[in-house]
DNA sequence: CTGTTAGCGCCTTCAG
DNA sequence: CTGAAGGCGCTAACAG
């Protein structure tokens, strides 16, 4: 392996020259940096960031903890953290947690052992508690998708009761007075504030809620088939669904195709998050929009102020808009 | 911080027995193992692995770098990654080319400047020969979706020649001889071999390729449109069309249904690689299955009985096999 | 402006 | 079976 030590020799300076000029340090005689490049050109040197790191007890990187990699969802989180990361000339290490208490904290604890300089989370079971002390006793934290007490300003959140409101309203204005629900699993917010939107807009139309139109799944696609079989099943009437996420809704739609439930006409639907596929569905999928890239790059310039003393603006929280596709009907059945 | 040096004081032992029993070494005393034990958990104390690799040269981390993250398929290529080596006890660090030679080799240095054990590659743009090099001066390689010449052990690939010669075959089996085809960026060894493939089964069943029933794309959805619209315009006729790959296929679909063509009694598409949306579009897409998580699987299992002196047994070559959905009829015009 | 000298935290011979 | 000492590759005072 090639050393900096032995590009010193090469060179025929000391190994501190090298550092010197490895680290873009002004204060180098010309003709030594001439020949230190030359060097490190020659013998194509590259520093090994580990003793770097462990010399510096920095690492020019910054650790993400996601809970998933195969939904097109997180995928599109991860892309705009690691292409604002990237050209701030940091370095990204990506880690999985599976929204499981154990692999997310082995993760932030593998991510710390690594000297992360930050850690942007996005994470489920972690509690509050612990990413407040790992954020005050080892490295800054940033959160995305979730409000973590006493870290509001390193949290990157969609206003999600405002979300679900926004679907249940406008079905509302649509003539729908018997809507459906299909949430996600409620111990998460994100799922919780969405359903408590629904819950206000109906209140505000002075609609009870009802249990029977209600189904709570895990925001899988097959969640979405389960919840309309499990609502038809139970055989109260409704002309509109709400669904958790796009997952479920594209889940529900198919399923409901393949009953041979007239969509939109006998059957409106409207998902959340506005994923690339809502608009390939079919009928296209009327949904909220949730602009997780913005979220995602906005959690990464939090990153770059705090640590490495950029000066971006930040907004911390984001406010859901509806989409209107093709998904949703007026009610026939309404006067 | 704590470190090595403090657990000893408090354990009243020396760091070398502490470094003993953190590594699971048999011979230390049960007592003292006792102490040491004790000691690391009342600090919580975690070995900083960057310091560890520095002594060690390994890591039990291996670099993964892949093209791009916001897609599905690479995400289930991730996610399966990423399980299997976790199973094992190796950590994973994520980087992004984005197909771009300069940000390749720059995301291969960095993971070889990480100390990684070993490399998982999923790209574009580098060159075999680098690869090579890489592999026999630096760590060892292991390659998916693409076969390297000199690596083929260690290139994990589908065979998308007979993929696209079985789309073809299926349709001309349906009666269809008027066959367009989008095709991805033929620079890409995937989309050339998958339009090869295409060509044979014409061939074999005696009709002759026409320039004006193929478009080249780009695999982004956007291209599908793109391409049939621009197949429409050239005003050759077709009843069937194939399509690189799932994305494409989506676009086409739309478009299709945006021009008021009947799907499938008027236009029959396939598409390739069966993502998970596949059968959320409407018509439910005919396509071709890329086994792509375990593609994925298969590679990591590949470096951890290369590196971690597992005995995994491995296959390098995957077999495509259609999916029939609703997104094909019979060619009506078909005596 | 340049070179010398300690560490960063850990592992690993080597004696004892 | 245990402890002492050297070194992994690099940076950062500190002298010169």
């Amino acid at each position: 392996m090639t050393t900096i030590y032995k590009v010193a020799e090469r060179a025929g300076v000391s190994l501190s020259t090298v550092s010197r000029v490895l680290n873009g340090r002004k204060t180098v005689n010309e003709a030594l940096r001439k020949k230190v490049e030359a060097a490190v050109k020659e013998m194509n040197y590259r520093p090994s960031s580990v003793a770097r790191s462990l010399a510096t007890s920095r690492s020019d990187s910054v650790g993400v903890l996601v809970s998933e990699l195969a939904t097109p969802f997180f995928g599109e989180m991860l892309q705009s953290i690691e292409t604002t990361l990237r050209e701030a000339n940091k370095h990204v290490i990506i880690t999985v947690g599976h929204n499981d208490l154990q692999q997310e904290k082995e993760a932030v604890e593998f991510l710390i052992s690594r000297n992360c300089d930050a850690l942007i989370l996005q994470v489920g079971a972690l509690e509050d508690s612990y990413i407040q002390s790992i954020n005050e006793e080892k490295v800054p934290v940033s959160v995305v998708n979730r409000n973590v007490s006493g870290l509001e300003q390193a949290s990157f959140i969609l206003n999600n009761e405002q979300g679900g409101y926004l679907c249940t309203k406008f079905l509302i204005e649509q003539g729908h007075r018997d809507i459906a629900y299909i949430s996600g699993p409620l111990e998460k917010c994100d799922a919780a504030e969405r359903f408590n939107g629904h819950k206000r807009a109906l209140e505000e139309a002075g609609i009870a809620f009802s249990p029977s139109l209600y189904f709570e799944g895990c925001y899988r696609e097959e969640d979405g088939e389960a919840g309309l079989a499990h609502l038809l099943e139970l055989g109260a009437k409704f002309s509109a669904l709400v669904c958790g996420n796009d997952w479920m809704a594209s889940g529900a739609l198919s399923f409901a195709r393949k009953k041979g439930i007239a969509l939109p006409s006998e059957l409106s639907i409207v998902g959340f998050d506005n994923i690339v596929f809502a608009r390939h569905v079919f009928p296209t999928l009327t949904t909220v929009n949730h602009p997780i890239a913005e979220m995602g790059e906005m959690a990464a310039k939090y990153i770059l102020n705090k640590v490495y003393s950029e000066e971006n603006t930040i907004q911390n929280v984001f406010l859901p808009e509806m989409v209107l596709r093709d998904s949703c009907a007026k009610n026939p059945g309404a006067k």
